[in-house]
RNA sequence: GCGGGGGUCGCCCAGCCUGGUCAACGGCGCGAGGCUUAGGACCUCGUCCCUUAGGGGUUCGUGGGUUCGAAUCCCACCCCCCGCACCA
């Protein structure tokens, strides 16, 4: 870190710049990040989410708002220790990921403690957040283990159990019987994206048995011929709630584990079943059973009812006994060879049998083919979307099948005959390596989120919010409309445990709602005003609710009246928040949570104001991961760039959901460009006179009051990226070309746009701000200097005019002298007559007021000019500029270019003379006739 | 598959809501010139194609449509990114 950057931060830090307490009657504006969490180093992402809120911070501070900007770490879930927990066990993976963060090898052993690896990298990102000169309150900081924070979490889940937003339900997981817990997607060794499913069973009646076969397509029944067991798989005879069942030995522990009470009665060999014959429900008919290999035992109950017509597996089992493809008794190949598939539905692009279709599709040869996961899943898709049941499936005929699904459940319910069984529909392992099946996992606390009163006030919190950026609204209400109940309390990890049931522990996602209001209340214990356990469910509901009788509250809570009114009109004053800012991924989860719960605890007027949302990172168009070996720590990035440049460089990144790419050679020029300004700055004041204020002046000032307008309006819409492009390259360019322009640059012209241009540069580059504003004689901090005002810097509509036709008329020159050949060494530019500017603009209005043009044409017709031509110039100059130049009466074209020539000749390396139509002197080619307004006629000689 | 967001002139990106001022902003890269002992930095100009007078041609994922006129509006399709839950 430079000295300047030293010496700023302490500063600010001394004279507490950042640290707002509540100033009554003053406008306030109260930002926040989602805190991190403290698994890994901070790295370019994290940095690029978090300076957006930065950089409002800082504009809203200028502003005059009173702004807080607090900052906290998480540490809450089981990732923190499951990384611990890994490290112990030699996993090289997590240890790689810890030295791609730059931690030595030296701590990373220490890293087996948890709370160490989690202290260790607060800590370090601490520094790091503290060194890019964030405007961050840190009296406010806090950690989600603390125990004053826990407290708050009490109290919050107290309140919403109150409220019934909290219930307990039995649901079904993918579980790990080793870890005995829920296997989340990221814990999984195979069988990513897999989850309970639920699988219809179909007790078929053998005997005073029930044969139960699982299915996804109960709608299927009409079509059934036989049913698959596996002949080599072990079955038992069980009673399921009371039932007499026969499925795989295997199912039984599933069953069991799904709450259905299970007694075996004894174990036989698949091929017991053989031969046999059961009878389906509904149809009535008899169903051979019949072997295949196929039939997964650990699936399911190991029982399927076979629907060769449409099922490819089917009809290849069918297919290989019948062609003798595969090994069985006689009986079996006797019973087989009369069996043939019952279509039962049609779907358009197939066959009556569309299984047939695709297995010869796919040229399958026998049931071992592995191609017919692949053709089970075409068919299925097919039939799914597009099939409709024929008369075969008697009283489903005429339905599409997704409604055939529910009305097969609901006659087999009739029958009795009907049952459920949740299953993972494929292989499961767990990253301890032990294969996971579905438990239905009791008395699980969940956030009911599926609560349609709770769905519509959370829908109303985002409704009334401003979302940055608009596209991202919908993603919110969708979320909404979809979230289903959400589990909030795990077993295992660090984090606050449930106060009635003190077993779970609130889970991470859920424990990060409404911990912003905490902010108000952290300044206090950090500053040990309050204790935690003085934090009772009565204390905070009168911080946050207003209840109770503070004298006697503060009394019980051993701490003063005074302290804990102060505490709530803390919370009175900063709450709602009014900007939380974050990546897009997090619209799904915590960015909805969020709405919900304040939707559920706090009146409107608490509700936030406005979320931000941002793109991912990439890292030189590629998505950042350690493993690649693309990853940029915030540590990294700040010592390469200096806090200035990683600064610009995360502003000019890129503007609302887009993605966006860090790439070194952009942040070399933000840095580059910072360094440059000051010299920059220094360099043009020397060179400054001290003279009267010319139209370029007037330009100057003019366009200044343009830049900050766009730069304004682009900083409270959170279009960061374009407000610091206005500011940091667009005012840049209008200096330079003043400079380029005048002759001798005014340095009181320059003094004003500099104070401002500062101010404005200030919330991307602080500490480069810092410097300028003492540089340029500035008094206090610029850090808490006021926002440029627009009336300071009045708008010239008519040197603005001057200048734009300059541009053009420099444009068409070169155009010009481009396409001549020849050497030529002088432009004649002949201005327009006052009878043309008066035809021009006459014509402008009629037009525009639909008037009659034809007239207008007929005054003027002794100009010669062809009305076609004047159109089309009236386009080309569009309406900004043909607004200029009927407004501005002041405006003299044939002034303010003659005031130029001297520079397009420069410019243009010819001598340029400028004449007047009508008074013109020489025009040998005749051209001076078509001069128009800001269209002069050119004549190179 | 479902939900959300996108595809613009070598690259990144603005414009799209509110159609014409759009061959389309800005940055990078590249080319020429200036400055400099040189290089870098910096400054100026150029950078779709054609053009001896400010002009013409073909472009904004693909194919249709609406309109006097479409990058912008409508429809269909293709492709990319994010999310899809017991997890940060």
């Amino acid at each position: 870190m430079s000295a300047r950057e030293k010496y700023w931060l302490k500063v600010w830090k001394d004279r507490r710049v950042f640290e707002p307490d509540p100033v009554q009657g003053k406008k306030k504006a109260f930002v926040t990040f989602p805190f991190p969490y403290m698994n890994a180093a901070v790295h370019v992402g994290t940095a690029f989410t978090a300076s957006r809120v930065e950089f409002y911070a800082r504009f809203k501070r200028l502003q005059g708002y009173n702004v807080l900007f607090p900052w906290a770490w998480h540490w809450t879930g089981k990732t923190i220790v499951g990384m611990s927990q890994r490290l112990k066990q030699g996993d090289a993976a997590v240890r790689r990921a810890f030295e791609a963060d730059g931690v030595s090898a030296k701590e990373v052993e220490k890293f087996t403690d948890p709370e160490y690896l989690a202290a260790y990298y607060t800590k370090a990102s601490r520094e790091v957040v503290k060194d890019t000169g964030f405007s961050i309150d840190w009296r406010r900081e806090f950690r989600t283990i603390d125990p004053a924070f826990r407290k708050f979490v009490e109290w919050q889940y107290l309140r919403l159990r109150e409220l019934g937003y909290v219930v307990q339900g039995t649901h079904p997981v993918a579980w790990c019987p080793n870890d005995k817990s829920p296997t989340g997607d990221h814990d999984r060794m195979e069988g990513e994206g897999v989850s309970p499913q639920e699988f219809t069973l179909i007790k078929f009646h053998f005997g005073e048995w029930a044969l139960v076969a699982a299915t996804l397509r109960p709608e299927t029944i009409y079509g059934a011929t036989n049913i698959w067991v596996n002949p080599d798989a072990e079955y038992s005879e069980a009673k399921v709630d009371g039932e007499l069942w026969i499925v795989s030995s295997s199912a039984l522990g599933r069953l069991a584990e799904q709450k259905h009470d299970v007694i075996p009665v004894r174990t036989f060999n698949g091929a017991d079943l053989i031969g046999r014959y059961a009878m389906a429900p509904l149809t009535g008919k008899s169903l051979p059973v019949l072997p295949a290999r196929f039939v997964d035992d650990t699936l399911g109950t190991g029982v399927v009812f076979s629907v060769p017509a449409h099922a490819p597996y089917d009809f290849t089992a069918l297919r290989d006994i019948q062609e003798r493809r595969v090994e069985a008794g006689r009986q079996v190949k006797e019973i087989a060879d009369t069996l043939a598939p019952i279509p039962i539905l049609t779907v358009e692009g197939y066959s009556e049998v569309p299984a047939r279709d695709a297995v010869e599709r796919f040229g399958i040869k026998d049931s071992t083919d592995s191609r017919l996961e692949e053709a089970t899943a075409e068919v299925y898709s097919a039939e799914f979307h597009g099939g409709v049941l024929t008369q075969a499936s008697g009283p489903m005929a005429g339905l599409t099948v997704s409604e055939a699904k529910t009305k097969a459940a609901e006659l087999l319910a009739k029958t009795e005959r009907l049952g459920s069984m949740y299953e993972l529909p494929e292989r499961v392992i767990c990253r301890c390596g032990t294969r996971c099946y579905v438990k239905m996992l009791e008395n699980q606390w969940f956030l009911n989120y599926s609560n349609p009163e709770w769905k519509a006030q959370a829908k109303r919190v985002v409704e009334q919010a401003a979302v940055y950026p608009e596209d991202a609204r919908q993603g919110f209400y969708s979320t909404i409309e979809w979230l289903n109940d959400w589990p909030c309390a795990r077993r295992s990890g660090m984090g606050t445990k449930i106060p009635w049931d003190r077993d779970w522990i609130v889970e991470t996602l859920s424990d990060s709602t409404i911990y912003m209001a905490y902010y108000c209340v952290s300044k206090f214990v950090n500053a040990e005003k309050l204790a935690p356990e003085s934090l009772t469910p009565e204390v905070l509901d009168y911080v946050f609710f207003g209840k109770g009788v503070p004298a006697s509250l503060a009394k019980a809570a051993g701490t003063t009246e005074k302290t804990l009114k102060e505490v709530r009109g803390e919370f009175s004053y900063w709450y709602p928040v009014d900007l939380r800012n974050s990546a897009k991924e997090l619209i799904p989860n915590h960015l909805t949570f969020y709405a919900f719960h304040h939707a559920a605890l706090f009146p409107e007027r608490q509700w936030p104001k406005g979320f931000g949302i941002n793109g991912m990172i990439l890292v030189e168009g590629k998505k950042m991961s350690k493993t690649m070996g693309n990853f940029v720590t915030w540590k990294g990035a700040l010592e390469k760039y200096g806090a200035d440049g990683f600064r610009l460089a995360l502003a000019l990144t890129a503007d609302g959901m887009d993605d966006a790419d860090w790439r070194d050679r952009a942040a070399e020029d933000a840095k580059a460009k910072v360094e440059a300004i000051l010299p920059f700055v220094k360099k043009t004041l020397k060179s400054a006179k001290d003279r009267k204020a010319d139209g370029l002046d007037s330009w100057l000032i003019s366009t200044l009051h343009r830049r900050i307008a766009t730069g304004t309006v682009a900083m409270e819409e959170l279009k960061v990226r374009r407000a610091a492009a206005t500011i940091f390259l667009d005012i840049w360019n209008d200096v330079r070309h003043y400079l380029r322009r005048t002759k001798s640059p005014r340095r009181q012209t320059l003094m004003d746009v500099f104070s401002a241009w500062v101010r404005m540069m200030s919330p991307f580059a602080p500490f480069m701000a810092e410097d300028m504003n003492h540089e340029l004689g500035g008094r206090g901090l610029v850090s808490q200097a006021d926002w440029p005002s627009l009336e300071d810097f009045p708008i010239d509509e008519s040197a603005e005019l001057a200048e734009a036709v300059l541009d053009r008329v420099l444009d068409d020159a070169r155009n010009v002298l481009k396409v001549v050949k020849g050497s030529k060494s002088k432009l004649n530019v002949y201005v327009c007559s006052d009878e043309a500017k008066a035809y021009f603009l006459e014509l402008t209005s009629v037009k525009q007021n639909k008037g009659n043009v034809g007239q207008v044409l007929k005054k003027y017709a002794n100009l010669k000019i062809q009305p076609d031509r004047v159109f089309k110039v009236l386009y080309e100059l569009g309406d900004e500029l043909l607004g200029k130049l009927a407004s501005s009466r002041d405006f003299n074209e044939f002034r303010s270019l003659s005031e130029a020539s001297e520079f397009m000749s420069k410019e243009l390396g010819v001598e340029v003379v400028i004449q007047k139509d009508g008074k013109q002197t020489h025009d040998p080619a005749n051209k001076a006739k078509d001069a128009l307004p800001a269209k002069p006629a050119l004549f190179l000689e």
